[in-house]
DNA sequence: TTGTACGCGTTATCAC
DNA sequence: GTGATAACGCGTACAA
């Protein structure tokens, strides 16, 4: 079924008076060579036009090279953004990537794992949080996850927790009487998902300092257009409730931080001096709002690399002899960065607004 | 190299007392078994807990089903978006993707292509700008190209000029006295590339209604400190030659036309009535923004949807006993789709701000 | 309906 | 340094 079949190491062989062996050191192992035959190869793979065929060297090896990465989806920079990274680090490891998007539909999920078990991956990486720690570590092979449920698997999260506190930090050092923090995470004592870190983050420093705060769970649907009814909701009760009193509001992602933003703008033609705004996540809707917002940024370069470096270091243990399976999985945690811009910085803002 | 070699079409034979050759065909023609002996050998599979094995069946029929992928980043929505619909074309094509981002640099790419070559891939979509669609060809396997030039290749282009038109005439409907186009496109010339046809497009509106215009080449680079100077440039400018008179502003893209929007707005405190703006892409930020953007939005989905089709019509035709290569490339063409918001209808603006 | 024998292009093992 | 030969796991004429 081959239509114009392809230059093979034996073609090449024949074609130098070499063994099939030969060639293939030419390629594992040149320096086994005389340096002369190396020539005498080199330049028989380029009389002949010699095409390398990884797949008969999957085949003959056992390693494909193959990374299997299931994102839930790229509309989120978060993800577009990490799978950006994990791609780039085709270049320090020579991995390539196999990727699936889940859309949150759980039993295409488990079809695309199967579908990479059939093409041998050597490992995975998941960002979704449809299928269970307990059940992808029994896919018994290296696997790392990101930002998700972790028990039973290897993983890299950004420090949730710290990002709660810088925000809430960054918050009360601006003298805001009062801190809210807004979260459509509903169960916010599922300590398994690494984003109610925050929550926790922002509470406990709260508490500590003797920080006059509120947590405002409200629930949304997953569009613009929920998001801004809650958002003005919100707004319209922080105002009735509180009137001038200086706020400083916490929102637990850009997307919706600029919602409450644009709302504020719309309603007041500024930002008004008595509220201070945090978001989470750096994403670029931050940087591009009507007034640039503060924000808690994921390293994410720092996280897909730390992600496929612990892949690799799984991989390659896979690799030896006698392969030692870790007993305990790996966390690791990246610490977030905190930027301040106008939201919060309001000598910035008054500057440039008028 | 393989540790815990695993379970083969051999091993089920072995235990069932079938060929191998039954086993392979129980997987591609079960039919030609009969109802019972499927039943056996589906008991053994389970028993032996069999994992198929593309990599060797790849070796053996020569199809992968592997599609390369280069796309510039993933950091433009257009492009994640892009990438997204690509993939989601696995339900139902089949198609695996090998993904690579190139990042604007040349020699990596090429790279790139060869690895996929090497990996067989039956066929490969290019998004980024980088290299000749005349070199393209010279890989003599299926190819199609989106959004980028494609003389000597396969394309699915957005009806750029037609994009260009639509927004032209949305700003002269409403009464615009004068409209620009912003572009930071240096050679309008340049035909090969797609997106130049908004150009047109704009101006051949303009020209045969006897529609003032006006077009504003700015070069910038690609940052958003970069965007931000040359708009206000262009804001001050504007305002400074046609004070209050009624202008219509069509910009190449959201993003740019976003940061044009929260100039406006930072300056009156709203959007003022002389000004309207059309951008283009339809990205996330026109809808986020402080005020809705109206913009011509590609049909991504529909983009993705053409250019794998395309693909999939050439793999096809390479599988068969005679391939007949296409003689001329085939060009596809999406219609845009306009989506009027809040910064061309007035109506819609005044109700909601104040 | 089922089996035999060989091919796919490379790597691994052992010999020389 | 180099070569012969056997894997690797599956597909497929061709035969039965």
């Amino acid at each position: 079924m081959k239509w114009e079949k392809s230059v093979t190491f034996g073609d090449i062989a024949k074609h130098t008076n070499f063994s099939k062996t030969t060639i293939s050191r030419y390629f594992n192992d040149p320096d086994s060579l005389t340096v002369e035959n190396q020539q005498i190869i080199a330049q028989a793979l380029a009389d002949l036009n010699y095409k390398e065929n990884k797949v008969a060297r999957i085949l003959a090896s056992g390693r494909t090279e193959f990374v299997g990465v299931i994102v839930p989806n790229l509309f989120f920079h978060f993800y577009s953004e990490m799978l950006n990274q994990i791609l780039a680090t085709y270049e320090e490891f020579g991995y390539k990537f196999l990727v699936f998007i889940s859309n949150g539909q759980e039993e295409a999920e488990r079809r695309y794992i199967q579908e990479l078990m059939a093409y041998k991956i050597e490992g995975l990486i998941v960002l979704t949080h449809t299928i269970p720690s307990r059940e992808l570590a029994e896919l018994s092979i290296p696997l790392v996850t990101i930002e998700r449920e972790d028990r039973h698997v290897c993983s890299v999260n950004t420090d949730n927790y710290q990002g709660g506190r810088l925000a809430a930090e960054l918050l009360a050092s601006h003298g805001c009487e009062i801190l809210f923090h807004i979260n459509y995470l509903t169960a916010p004592d599922a300590k398994d998902v690494p984003a109610h870190g925050r929550i926790h983050g922002f509470v406990d420093y709260c508490k500590k300092q003797g920080q006059k705060y509120e947590l405002l769970f409200k629930e949304m649907e997953d569009t613009h257009e929920s998001f801004q009814r809650s958002m003005a909701d919100i707004l319209e009760n922080l105002t009735a409730a509180y009137g001038q009193r200086k706020k400083g509001i916490f929102i637990s992602n850009d997307t919706q931080a600029n919602i409450f933003l644009n709302l504020l703008v719309r309603k007041y033609g500024r930002m008004p001096d008595d509220f201070l705004l945090v978001g989470f996540d750096n994403s670029p809707i931050s940087r591009e709002a009507v007034i640039p917002i503060s924000t808690v940024g994921q390293q994410i370069d720092k996280i897909a690399y730390e992600a496929v470096s612990l892949l690799v270091e799984q991989m390659n243990e896979q690799k030896k002899r006698r392969p030692v399976p870790l007993t305990e999985p790996i966390h690791k945690i990246i610490t977030p960065v905190l930027l301040k811009r106008e939201t919060t910085e309001i000598g910035l803002r008054a500057q440039s607004f008028r």
